[in-house]
DNA sequence: ACCTGAACACCGTTCAAGT
DNA sequence: ACCTGAACACCGTTCAAGT
């Protein structure tokens, strides 16, 4: 076969086979990526360095996929809308992809538009009077709370087994809650309500 | 060589040398637990059931060692103690063992003694007047944060590139900052700060 | 430039052979 | 029972050969 006359591959066409593939909670490996697309996996070095270039693209589409028409505008108005925009894009796209988490914190983030929205972030904050240090800190943080409530999606329906001892107050928490998607979801909105007062309590010079 | 008069391995080693191996940042591989035995890869087999059950069994002796110096003592005083105190256990424990992290979180845990940590905080919450359903969410974002932060300890020295492009807002912020575990830890106390102060503002029916 | 297929250096795990 | 060493079914990646 060799050569076709038309690729049969792109790095478009690669990165929507394997975000598929993670989806169905399969494991993502070269070889089932290739089949996937109907060609031998060394084929598919050809348009990709590797399985962490391959990651690294999903990641870059997923939070830029809002953001065609973003125009890097300075922030405005009140810090907390800069979070809950950024909370927003990061939230929504992982939220459809849960299996993706896992895969998405065995690395760094190298994407260079992936950095610019955390320099938007950063221009905000500091705008708004915090120290460099603490944008540091607090961009450190809401990393932190988003990287944990996203794993979060991909956890049971049953987080804690409180079936040993129904009379406790975790059981009787967990009884009046929602569960699945919706409990990560309001456990999600409940903490960035809560940090967004904080780092509010928090802001300037101590 | 065959069999030896005294058996050359055994489940504690095996824990040992795994995390050993892990805490030195190398990837946990079978050949490379064997090697740094003095054995064969397949005699692990003999005392394991595979990589998975060392993993498991790793854990185990981590909690374990957690719940030795932990008397079930009820919660009293204010609630933002008792967070402190689970978020010190719950630090520690992974703190000396950044790298296990990411390993452990494949698996979701429900040992006993975790579970009942749990409830001792869910009393301190209800008690100070949270609802069910707050003491619920906010024990999940304090998991959630408890876990991305955790995660961040083993983060490489730079987390951000921002070599590229040096006169940013984040560039600044990162360069007034610690780095590696010290940075990690400043952010972990930050962020916990925030979040008992949010919490407490949000604390009580709406 | 782009696909193929053989090849390489790895994995985790199994199992018969030896004592 | 417990270690060995060959073997199996996988990985991710490389590269010469073909068009």
């Amino acid at each position: 076969m060799a050569r076709p006359l038309k690729p049969l591959l792109s790095r478009a066409m690669i990165v929507d086979a394997a975000l598929h593939l993670i989806d169905k909670g399969r494991p993502f490996t070269i070889p089932a990526l290739g089949q996937h697309l109907g060609v031998h996996p060394s084929s598919l070095y050809h348009h990709v360095s590797g399985r962490q270039e391959i990651l690294e693209l999903i990641r870059e589409q997923l939070l830029m996929s809002g953001a065609t028409s973003a125009p890097a505008t300075p922030p405005s108005g009140p810090w907390q809308d800069s979070v809950r925009d950024w909370a927003q894009k990061y939230r929504s796209s992982f939220a459809e992809h849960p299996h993706l988490v896992r895969l998405l914190t065995a690395q760094t983030v190298e994407s260079l538009p992936v950095l610019q929205s955390y320099e938007t972030l950063a221009q905000a904050l500091r705008t708004a009077g915090f120290t460099p240090v603490q944008v540091q800190m607090a961009i450190t943080v809401l990393d932190n709370f988003f990287l944990g409530s996203a794993l979060d999606l991909a956890a049971p329906e049953e987080v804690w087994q409180t079936s040993q001892f129904p009379d406790s107050a975790l059981a009787a928490a967990v009884r009046e809650s929602p569960t699945g998607v919706e409990r990560a979801d309001a456990a999600f909105e409940f903490g960035l309500k809560a940090l967004l007062i904080g780092l509010e309590a928090l802001r300037g010079p101590a």
